[in-house]
Order: C-alpha cells, then sequence, then structure tokens
DNA sequence: TAAAAATATTACACTCAGTATAAGATTTGT
DNA sequence: ACAAATCTTATACTGAGTGTAATATTTTTA
C-alpha cells in the first residue's frame, strides 16, 4: 500500500516477478492458446510456485487482462479537470482525444487485431472481456453521479454510462472488423462513436450529466 | 431433435427428469446459497448420477438460468409480426406490451426481487448474468439486422442492439432498486425506459432500423 | 413379441482452477 | 545484528467440468 518514495528492493523484485510471469504467460499463450496452457505450466516456466501466480493474477484470465486501472485512471483524470463541463461531455471529449492522439488503448494495429482475436476464440478470455465491460460502466457510472453530486445508483448515471460503453465497445469492434477488410478503422471508429454519442445526449437531456 | 408429435415415453421422462433436477436445485440454492452446494450434493439430492446433472445443465449456472429460449422467442416473433413497423420500435413496442400486461418476464413481486438479489450475492451467477446480457444483445443484432436485410455484422444494428439491451437491464434494476424502496417500481421502469429508447431512436435516425 | 438399433444413464478416472495453511526465506526498520 | 513484516513455497484439499466405456431403457424393425 505504498504510493510514492524510491521503491525499495522489495517492491523492484515484485515488480519483476510480475512481469516476468506476465511474459511467460503472454508467449505460452500465443504459441499454444489459452485454453491449452495450465497455470502449474506458466509457474515452472517462470521458475515460481503454482501458488505464486495466483498472489500476483488471482484469475487465471487476469494474466491477459491487466490494464483496467490505466482505463479507470484516464477518465478520472479527465473528469477531475473538466472544469465547467457536463462529465457525459467531458468523457466524450475524451474518448476523442485519444482516438485523435492516436493512442494505444484505440489505436488500431495488427498487434490488437491478433489480441482480440485471441480473446474471441477462447469462451473464458470472452466472458471476463465481457465482465470487465460491466465492471468498467459501473465504475464510470459512480464517477458521473459523482461529478454531478448525485447517488452513484442514479438510473440517469447508469443509463448514460450503459450507453457510452456500448457504443464504445461495438465502435470498437466495428474498428476491428474494418481493419481486417482493409477499410478505414479509424473512420469506422468514429462514425459509431458519434451515432451513439448523439443517442447518449438526447436520452440524458435535461440531466446534469449532459 | 423431435419437434411435433406425442412426446413419447421418453422424451416425458427426460423432461421429468430435468425438471426434478431443476427444482431440488433451485431449492437447495435458495436455502444454503449457490456457492454452498456442489454438483454432486444436487445429484444425490435428486437421486441421479453427476454426469446426468451435466448431460442436462452443461454449466452449474445454467441450473439457475434456463429461460434464454423464452425470451428470443417473444422477440422473434415481435420481430416476425411488426407489418411496416421499423425493427427497433416494434421492440420497442415489444417490452412496453409486456410491461403493461405485466408479463411475468419484466412483472416485479417479492420473487424476482430474491432472486436477483441471490444473483448479486454470487460472483459466478452475476457473471453468467452479463454473459447473457451480451449473448441477447448479439441475438437481437442479428434479428434486427436480418428484419432490414443487412449482414449480421452491421455495426448500426450492434448499437442499436447493445443499446436497448443496456437500457433494459439499466431499466430493470432499477424497479428492483424502486421496489426494495417502496416507490413504484413500474414507474421506475419505465421512466428509465422512455430515455433510453428516446435516445436509440436519435442514435439510429436516418438507418433502416428506426 | 422378440431381437436389434438408438439413446440415456451410470461408474470411473482424470485434468485443472482456485483456496487454505503453515513453514521457510527475504527484506526492512530499529 | 535482531525482530517484525512480508513474500514465497510445499502440500493438501475442494469442486467444476470432460472423456470413455459399460449398462440400462426406450424405440424400431421384423
Amino acid at each position: 500500500m505504498n504510493a510514492s518514495n524510491p521503491p525499495g528492493l522489495r517492491d523492484r523484485k515484485k515488480a519483476a516477478t510480475r512481469q516476468a510471469i506476465s511474459n511467460i504467460a503472454t508467449r505460452l499463450f500465443v504459441e499454444r492458446g489459452f485454453e491449452n496452457v495450465s497455470v502449474a505450466e506458466i509457474a515452472r516456466a517462470a521458475a515460481v510456485a503454482r501458488k505464486t501466480v495466483f498472489n500476483y493474477f488471482p484469475r487465471k484470465e487476469d494474466l491477459v487482462f491487466d490494464r483496467e486501472e490505466e482505463v479507470l485512471e484516464l477518465v478520472r483524470q479527465a473528469l477531475a479537470q473538466r472544469g465547467r463541463q457536463a462529465p457525459v461531455h467531458a468523457f466524450q471529449a475524451l474518448v476523442r482525444a485519444l482516438v485523435e492522439s492516436q493512442h494505444p488503448l484505440l489505436r488500431i494495429t495488427e498487434r490488437p487485431v491478433q489480441f482480440w482475436r485471441a480473446v474471441a476464440e477462447s469462451p473464458a478470455l470472452t466472458t471476463r472481456a465481457q465482465e470487465l465491460q460491466v465492471t468498467l460502466a459501473d465504475d464510470l457510472a459512480g464517477m458521473l453521479s459523482d461529478a454531478v453530486g448525485r447517488p452513484r445508483t442514479d438510473p440517469a448515471g447508469r443509463l448514460a454510462a450503459a450507453m457510452l460503453m456500448g457504443t464504445l465497445v461495438v465502435a470498437y469492434g466495428e474498428a476491428l472488423a474494418a481493419f481486417r477488410e482493409n477499410r478505414k478503422p479509424m473512420k469506422a471508429l468514429v462514425g459509431v462513436l458519434e451515432r451513439g454519442f448523439t443517442g447518449v445526449n438526447v436520452a440524458l437531456a435535461g440531466t446534469p450529466y449532459v
């Protein structure tokens, strides 16, 4: 639970171990598929106890998805620095900015295409991805509600978050499809995005969210 | 893969076994919670082999959620009989009709409230419910696209489906919350619903879906 | 109605994810 | 250098889900 300060030896070793496990796991998954690699095998390859793997990654799927916190941080920042802008608009502005600045999270290249193909081929990973979408929508709903000083259970906030995340997921999926079919991924992405955003703005009209 | 005809003895026995397993499982889950009942125990209580339980319900969670087909059938029917109405509007009309006719699927009573509380208390069931939401959104997207003669991957259809399902889930959740707080569940439900529907209609404006 | 074909149930053995616990090793603060 | 805190490990366990082949039951055919 440390924060700043020079990271001690312990923390550096932990980071190294975590990274090593993650790297080896990724390599094995790419080579042979998620379902065909056991945690025991990963532990062996990383020269570490099986339990240690679970210490760092409570579920096997977490070896693949470990950028949740990064995403949340981006949203937090955007909402904190939004000035007088409505929170939903601030979120939309964030997404547009990430697209235009070619941020790694939304940039479409061969890498993410292969990554998401692998996810699609694994039932466990697909399920986990869906779980993540819902978790993110939930967190987003909480942040939006906080921003307008309403209870975190406010249905309007939930509705906004669900629609925004839904839009984002569909848009990103379409961008991946476009890439595979040699169409312009970013154009496809923005097309869906603006459609969805327009809808959200109307749905939330009359509320402080927008 | 039989369809009509008088159901033979075999089919009747199968239906009976399935129902018996499901009933006993439900009882045990209610008594002691989903995670605290093993499939082995269910099998024993139902006087059946463990493997037989898995024959009928591939995953343990399927013992709880087994109304997917029923929902899909409702949507199929509504879209088939929609006449010249746009598919998204037909879907919205279906939902409104279910609400007004107090259809069991959307009626809020003590039963569903307890059911969904139990789901919320179980990580495995929560995950499965999310999975179902995504599956339903996917099927809905396919049906909407079919209805307007576009490929099942059409992003507009996907967007419509994602937003509609998102709206439905948030609205239903809010209705459950309203029930617990002694507010009018149906009023809460319809409130969120109409908000979401308005947004969807705008998002999809200019497309044949609406 | 009796045998043959089809299908359902069962027993058995197995893999693997995830948890619990306590002992041993390493880092950190004094 | 010592003690406290924390990380790793060995070991053993529970429970979900799969594969397979033997057995029982229903349906079909003759």
